[in-house]
Parts: structure tokens; sequence; C-alpha cells
DNA sequence: GAGGTACGCTAAAACGATTTAGTTTGTATC
DNA sequence: GATACAAACTAAATCGTTTTAGCGTACCTC
């Protein structure tokens, strides 16, 4: 059994394909089609199973209704709880999502780009890689609208971003733990040059320096951005090495490290928090349930996804428009201090 | 700037169309183009940036290189790491992935089929609502490929699908409960008609009935798909109850159900494995990193990826021919149980 | 009875590719 | 000098839609 298409409908009903065109598409009484003519082909529609075809009316409108999503890795919790939540805003407006992850590779994060450009999505969410300005430059120069998540380029404003104030929340997490008495405070980070983390360490910093406290690189952890499980495991145990002595607490700057540090800290037995405070940049089921509950910077998920759904609309809005939108919009949302047992 | 089209290219290097054409899809040679007018071309693409447009390929072709992956909630670890395996063996095959979520929903669910039917998809893998099967038959009757995931149709054996043995998994589990001394073993399960549920059920009941345990109604917590998490939250901690007395073990038969339970043995602060042993299907990392360490059933979730996609694909490649390929083959992966701290 | 307009619909171009069936030119064959 | 054939391309149809322009008829107006 073949597909049928907008002439096979024409046929049986032996109209043309034109007005079966206005039918489908609500035109019908702007075009003046009879009551019988609509409803005839309403019905052979119905009966036939016509489903039109997504390819061609995009080829001929230039919209596909579709925005491509992109981000490091769907199988991490944050990443997939912020699909989901694009995937239902999106709903909304009637756009379709497709995802796909980078895993922080540049290259890849090119090539998925280009296959979604290929594939004429009306507009794009991008969790970018380090060195993706010019690619996401290309895109906007199409008026293809762009809008950045978790991630920004500081030196290209003019791409709107949606993101947490990374800076401050990290300000707010050290302060609390300098506050709760603790002072040999490890911190444990991706190495990249993004600037989201550059701010939540320069967060970190700048409340040492405020509080007096000299910034010791042996309490600093910098796990390289391409290193295995086990050596980042490694990494962290290693640190872990002063716990009770060199250092009393330590912060987690991602979800990610956050868990590997827990599985570290377990294995090593270390009692949470007599021998060592523990704190964490964003949530996770894990540190919810963990024993004891583990403290987290709460990053607000669902304002992110429906924040950059709500730019993307607007300005795909306005991309009919001669030069799109005028002028980039960041937002920064704010984090929560979700104070548990950890600390 | 706008995009640029297989006839700008054209008209810029000075040749037809078609030579561009037959130059992008390296038939260049088998059509006879000169060397001279191969390399022209080539530069004159690279120079402006061209990238084929997939809906025109796809109209004409009939062929999108995309395959439908639909799941029932992206956010769940399972289906997430699923969704990221999928992606990754689709891209050795060259296709792409588009996945979206059902919530279990049987309207959203045929909404979904209808939307990456509209788009042309080459071939699905679908994680199905109970009545879908129907709707399937009509993929399958457009000559389109369908492998089922997770979930099957007894009653449908012409339908693929890759699953695990349920069965023999619940039992396995329920029968290393019994051998470590736990007689009254309580279990919490998912209301649904899916037969993959009955089958992990029918593995509890068997190995009770072969150990001569009377099947106790009070035992067991069917827990409604619809009630959000708090009412299932309650439900578990209601079975919670019996913990000490009426219950000595229990068995979660999905992750989520497993993770609720987690939270309910926390807030009642009962004793792993001393004063209720836990058992739960499907792996998870909470389960690994929890105090003590959770026992699972784990399945193969990358082994389940990689074995749709190699008889979706199988299918993909024979999909030209009259009648797709000849029977359905369904496949049942094993399950492996592991033993940790909580029993 | 010429001109206007409302009605109800259709023809045909266009979107950007692929692909089949040529066309033109040059050279070799007998 | 006619025929054949290869080389190096090109013209045009096609996929399934949307959308603009237009066509024929009927009725109304002056």
């Amino acid at each position: 059994m073949k597909k049928v298409s907008i002439s096979d409908i024409a046929r049986k009903a032996g109209v043309s394909v034109s007005t079966v065109s206005f039918v489908m598409n609500d035109k019908a009484v702007k075009m003046r089609i009879s009551r019988e003519v609509i409803e005839k082909v309403e019905n052979v529609a119905r009966e036939m199973g016509y489903r039109p075809n997504q390819l061609a009316r995009g080829l001929r409108t230039g919209k596909t209704k579709t925005i491509g999503l992109i981000v490091e890795n769907i199988s991490n919790a944050f990443f997939a709880t912020l699909a989901k939540t694009i995937e239902d805003e999106a709903k909304k407006y009637d756009y379709k999502v497709v995802y796909c992850s980078t895993d922080n590779d540049e290259v890849k994060a090119r090539e998925l780009i280009n296959m979604l450009s290929q594939r004429q999505v009306d507009g794009y969410i991008i969790t970018p890689t380090p060195l993706l300005a010019d690619e996401i430059k290309k895109l906007q120069a199409e008026n293809k609208p762009v809008v950045l998540i978790d991630r920004y380029f500081p030196e290209a404003p003019t791409i709107p971003a949606v993101l947490v104030d990374n800076f401050e929340g990290v300000a707010k997490g050290t302060e609390y733990l300098i506050e709760k008495g603790y002072d040999k405070i490890a911190l444990v980070t991706i190495e990249t040059d993004m600037a989201h983390m550059k701010d939540r360490l320069s967060g970190y910093f700048e409340v040492l320096r405020r509080h007096d406290i000299p910034i010791d690189e042996r309490r600093m952890k910098i796990v390289p951005y391409s290193s295995d499980r086990e050596t980042a495991l490694g990494m962290i145990a290693e640190l872990l090495e002063g716990a009770g002595s060199e250092i009393d607490a330590v912060f987690f700057l991602t979800n990610y490290l956050g868990v590997l540090g827990i599985e570290a800290i377990k294995k090593k037995r270390l009692k949470i928090p007599d021998q060592l405070a523990v704190l964490c940049f964003d949530d996770n089921d894990i540190f919810r349930l963990y024993t004891p509950t583990i403290s987290v910077i709460r990053q607000p998920i669902e304002s992110i996804g429906q924040q950059a759904m709500c730019v993307l609309i607007e300005r795909l809005k306005h991309s009919g428009g001669a030069e799109g939108y005028p002028i980039a919009d960041t937002l920064h949302l704010r984090t929560e201090l979700i104070a548990r047992e950890s600390i």
C-alpha cells in the first residue's frame, strides 16, 4: 500500500489539487469553496488516511515547524530533563524538536549543525562547544534564529543566550560553606575554555579572596574533559586523600563530577559531613536520595527550557523581517541553594 | 544571506544543474564528467558553502536517512541511555534519529507516529503503548520497517521486537531472594495491560508456586500508571507498613518504582537489608551508589539498542523489495542479576 | 446590453533536489 | 562519405505540496 498524496484525494473526490489543499489548510472559506465540496474532500481524505507530506510542504513554504536542539549528552540527567521540557514547551507552539548530542566534540557539533541545517530546521537551541561561535554566526547570517543555553560566548554578544548566574551561584555556595565554618574548601571542576565554567570558578576565587582565604592549588582538581570515568574517579580520589587534614569541604562544579565524587567518597568510606562537607552545582536524584542527602546549588531547568523556547519563538515570529530580531537578549536566571545534610 | 541551492552553483560554475548533482553525489565518474569540471564544481560549492537541501532530496528519492525513535519518557534514565545508544549506533549506518516521548499516552503516541510519518522517516523504533498495534500495522502496510523495544504485542507476532526475557529475569530475582532466606516477598508493579509487565509478574508467581509459598494479595502493590509521584509514594509507603512483620523483602518491577521505593524506605528509616531486603528490575546510578547498594536485575541496555538498530537496518535494506522482510524476528536478551548489599 | 462583481473553482509555477533519456561533438571504422 | 560509437555534458520530468492568477458563469446596475 502506497502513501496517499493530495492528488489521489483530488482524483477520487473529483476536484482539483488546489481545492484539496485549501480544504486541508482551513483556507476553504477564504477561497469560497462550497460546503458540499469541503465535506466531500474531508470525507475522502479521512477514508484514504491522508497524511500531508511535510517534506513537500517544507520545501514549498520554507518552514518545517521543527527546531533543532543540540545538547552535550542526552543521557546526562540535566540535559535529558532540559530536552523533555523543551519538547513539551515546543509542543505548545506547535513545533517539533529534534535533538542530538555533541559529546562536547567540536567536529561532531559542526556536523550536527550541518545536518540540522540541511534538514531545514526553523531555529536552533544550542549548548555550544568552545569553538562553535563562527558556525553559529553563519546560521544567524542565514536568518535562522539561535538561542544558546547553559553556555555562551562573551565575545559574541549578538547570540542570545539563556543562562544561570554561574558566578553568583558558586559564590553563594562558597559563602555558605564558609559561614558554616569550613575554610579548607576544595574544588573539582572540568577543564574547559568555556566562559560559564570560568564564571563558576571566579565565584569561588572571589569569595575566598573576600574572606582572606588563600587560594591553594592543591585543593583544586581540574579534570580534563576527555578523561574517562575511571581516570576522573582517580583524580578525585587523589584530591580526597587530603580529607580531614588539608581539606574539610569539597565543591563539585557540575552534576557529573558530583556523582563521581559521591562514588569516590563512598569508596574511601569518608563520613559526610564529619570528615568532609559536600556541595554540588546542579541537582540530581542521587543527591536528594543519598545518605546523607547532598546540598546543591539548584539550576532552574524548567525555566531555562521555557525561557529559551520563549526567546526562540519570539525570533521565529520576526524572522520573516529584513534583519530578524534587533539585539540579542541574554537572560540570567537565579540559582537556588538547597541546604541538605552534607554540610 | 540566502541559502545557496544547486542551481546557484550551476550558474556560477557555468554548468548544468544535473552536472552539479552528479558531482555532489560522487556519480561524476560514472557519468564521465571531466576532471576539470569536477574540480570547478567542487570549488564553487565549497566557496559558496553549499549544503544540499534534504527536504528536496527526500522528496525526490523517497528516503530521508532518518529513523524515528519513540520512547516512553526521554528524561527517564533507562530511555535516555537507550536513546543515546541508538543515536550512536544509527550514526554508524549514516542515519539520523529523531526521538519523542509518549508519556505513555495513547493519543500522544498516535500523534507522534503521525508526525514522524508525515516527516517521512525511513523506519521506526518504538516503545509502544497498549493499544498501538493497529497504528503500527499501518506503518508496516506502507512498507515502513518497525522494531519494538522493551514492550511487545503477543497477539501481533508480525511486528519484530527486541526484548529482555522478563519472565526469566524476575524469576531469577525471586529465586535469589528465596535462596537467601526471604519468604515474605512483596512486589511493587505498575498497572498496565502490556505483556512485558505481565511476564514479569508471572515470573514472580511461578517461583512462589514452585516453592509452595502462597500468593498474598496484601504483599502486592499495583500502582496505576496515571498516579503522580506523591500518590505512588504514598502507595508504596502503605505497603512498607508491613516491613518486619508481613514482609521481609520487596521487589520493584521497574526502575522508576525502585527509585520511589528507595525514597519511601528512606523516609520510614527502614534498615536495608535487616528490616527489609530490596531488589529492583533495571539498574540505575542511584542503586549503585546508595548506601547500602541495591541489588538489581540488570537489563543490557546497549545490546537492546544495538540489536534493535541491527534488525531495523536489515529491514531497511530490503524494504525496496515487494513485501519487505519475510517474517518477524523477536529477540530475547538475557538479564543479569547484580547482587549488592541490599539482600 | 455593456460593465462590474461575486462566486466557486482550477491551472500552473515554484520549492530544490535526482535521474532518465537525450544531444552535440569528435574520432574511428569500413 | 556514411555509420558507429564514445565522451562530456544537458533538458526535462518528477517528487507532493502551496499559492497566485485567472476563468467561466450568474446576477446586478445603470
